[in-house]
DNA sequence: GTGAAAGCGCTAACAT
DNA sequence: ATGTTAGCGCTTTCAC
């Protein structure tokens, strides 16, 4: 079934046929009406192949993120993924992983496909970190950047201002008298960097305790592994009476990992102290207590870089904005509900 | 940059660039190795859609799932798509939510994009619900489930028998003089018929309390709803009296949703009542105390799944199992410790 | 408003 | 072992 035997049926050329495919105001209506239902009689769909030759593209838009098994780039990538399809675009997939080899390597494939655009989600891209291969890439097609920043010609990135959203939040804790916070995270990705500056904006602003045992890192493999190492840190700590009243951590499964300690030493029952955690994810409904969570909007940003890619694809790129920001959203449940004011 | 500058630079022809590009072997070293280089230099890729064109096939698979947001599915894509990518396959990625008239819509699409095989993950299709689209797809391309089973022409299935996972946990706790167990469960996939099957033959097998009031059915949204509807609902069954000693659940957010209900009474102190839960995602780890949960393994099937699919789609396919079954794996944690023999 | 025809970059059958 | 050439199904000038 190809646009030859919807010609012949028609009694027309192929080149009415395509025009009607393409949505050309230059057909009668009764031709085009004509093609259109020999094409619903026939049930004909054009070859994507034969077309991507053509016009060079196949309205594909290629997803580049570490892994899709994380809860967090998992829901990023169902958001993004919908939009694009409510659009006409189809999405090809393609994770990465931690390496920077592969980071390249899977970006150069995608560019082969020749996709339309890349979106990259999460923010896998450390700044300190050699971003050549996607200023490189830019050249060729537009980049969006979800929740990780990069400020090069054609990349677009939507983010969401997790430092001042970490900032408010240790704010909060400060104003409720709390002078020893303890912060975990994880990585020092574009995102792990923002929020650990607000914590230490906030710590600067209020006077609190800088003790450097107060901030610990803990190696991210974004498994359960995380969980247990957070845990056993904050276990260490209590253990060494290194003082703090709160927690917050740059991830969900950090802030659970440390709760869990302070549940087994019933330090949750004694003193009730304050946790607070990043991501919202299942996750934070799932701990015991309920996890408060900082929510940095995926269901926001998600749709956002899905419109301006629209808009670039379609439109006229200098009426784009570079640079879309967020604020994120405190989600209080158990582990810490903020003092009303 | 075409097959035709690389073709000038060596000066050969297209079809022996053509050649090297497809990896002939009727082509001497001394030529070939200068068609590489020339390639390697101009940095050359060859075009995919005329390489479509000509084949017929991108190298793409399809992939669809309900919701890639849950993590059961998002594990199982990731997986998919790493071994799909190690052979060169790329991944287009298709959610459909839980509505059929999508599921049959992107389908289509898919099938529109001549994808070369569709890989449905999870068992989004309800055993009583319509096929017949998938059926139809079939004659077109090899389809592949996992986790799902369609017993048609050129559909293979590869799953993980739950319904003896679940019967031998119920079995387990049954040995250990268990009479009245809690069955939570949220849909009746092809997945979800499996598990209640398998409890209610280990409840006939070992005479168990029958009462229906024990078998609870959470309709799925599957967001964090699902947890708090069945700490509700097995919150209701403790006031209501019900009696039970032990419970399992089709999805691992139930049980936790029921072990907080659980806790909530302090039932959990007094007399331990074991919780065994379904998938063994992350969840599990972040529940209090961690979840004992039955793994259906896909990180067995999705492998098995890619391996099936490249024997389909490079060798003969009478040779390829239209069914393959892994056996599940208990999980044990702080929920449920089996006694030893 | 419509048709004829020239590509798009590649593969594969057929020659040599 | 290598070259020639006819498609693959569509888009897009350029005539009419």
């Amino acid at each position: 079934m190809t646009i030859y035997d919807i010609a012949k049926a028609c009694d027309v050329s192929i080149a009415t046929v395509s025009r009607v495919l393409n949505g050309s105001t230059k057909v009668s209506p009764k031709t085009r009406e004509k093609v259109l239902s020999a094409m619903n009689e026939q049930n004909y769909t054009p070859n994507p192949f034969a077309r991507g030759l053509g016009l060079n593209s196949m309205k594909m838009i290629g997803i580049l993120c570490t892994d899709v098994s994380d809860a967090y780039f998992a829901k990023a990538v169902s958001l993004v993924e919908r939009d694009l399809r409510k659009r006409g675009l189809d999405v090809i997939l393609s994770c990465t992983g931690n390496e920077l080899s592969h980071k390249k390597k899977y970006l150069q494939l995608l560019l082969s496909k020749h996709v339309d655009a890349i979106i990259l989600i999460g923010s896998p891209f450390r700044e300190e970190m050699d971003n050549s291969h996607l200023e490189e890439a830019a050249k060729k097609l537009p980049i969006i950047t979800i929740n990780g920043l990069i400020e090069r010609p054609n990349i677009y990135s939507i983010i969401c201002d997790e430092k001042d959203g970490v900032r408010r939040s240790v704010e909060l804790l400060a104003k409720e008298g709390h002078k020893s916070i303890l912060y975990l995270y994880d990585s020092l990705t574009y995102s792990g960097k923002q929020k650990l500056e607000g914590y230490h904006l906030a710590v600067e602003t209020y006077g609190l305790d800088k003790n450097p045992a107060l901030v610990q890192r803990i190696p991210r493999t974004l498994t359960a592994a995380d969980l247990i190492a957070a845990e056993n840190i904050t276990q260490q700590l209590i253990e060494n009476k290194i003082p703090f009243s709160a927690i917050i951590a740059s991830e969900d499964l950090l802030a659970i990992g440390a709760q869990k300690a302070l549940t087994a030493f019933g330090k949750n029952k004694r003193k009730h102290i304050p946790v607070i955690g990043c991501n919202n994810s299942v996750l934070a409904e799932c701990s015991t207590p309920s996890l408060t969570s900082m929510d940095n909007r995926l269901d926001v940003l998600c749709p956002a870089a899905v419109e301006t890619l629209t808009k670039i694809l379609t439109g006229d790129v200098d009426l784009i904005p570079s640079k879309t920001i967020f604020p994120p959203l405190l989600i209080a449940r158990d582990s810490y509900q903020p003092r009303k004011e």
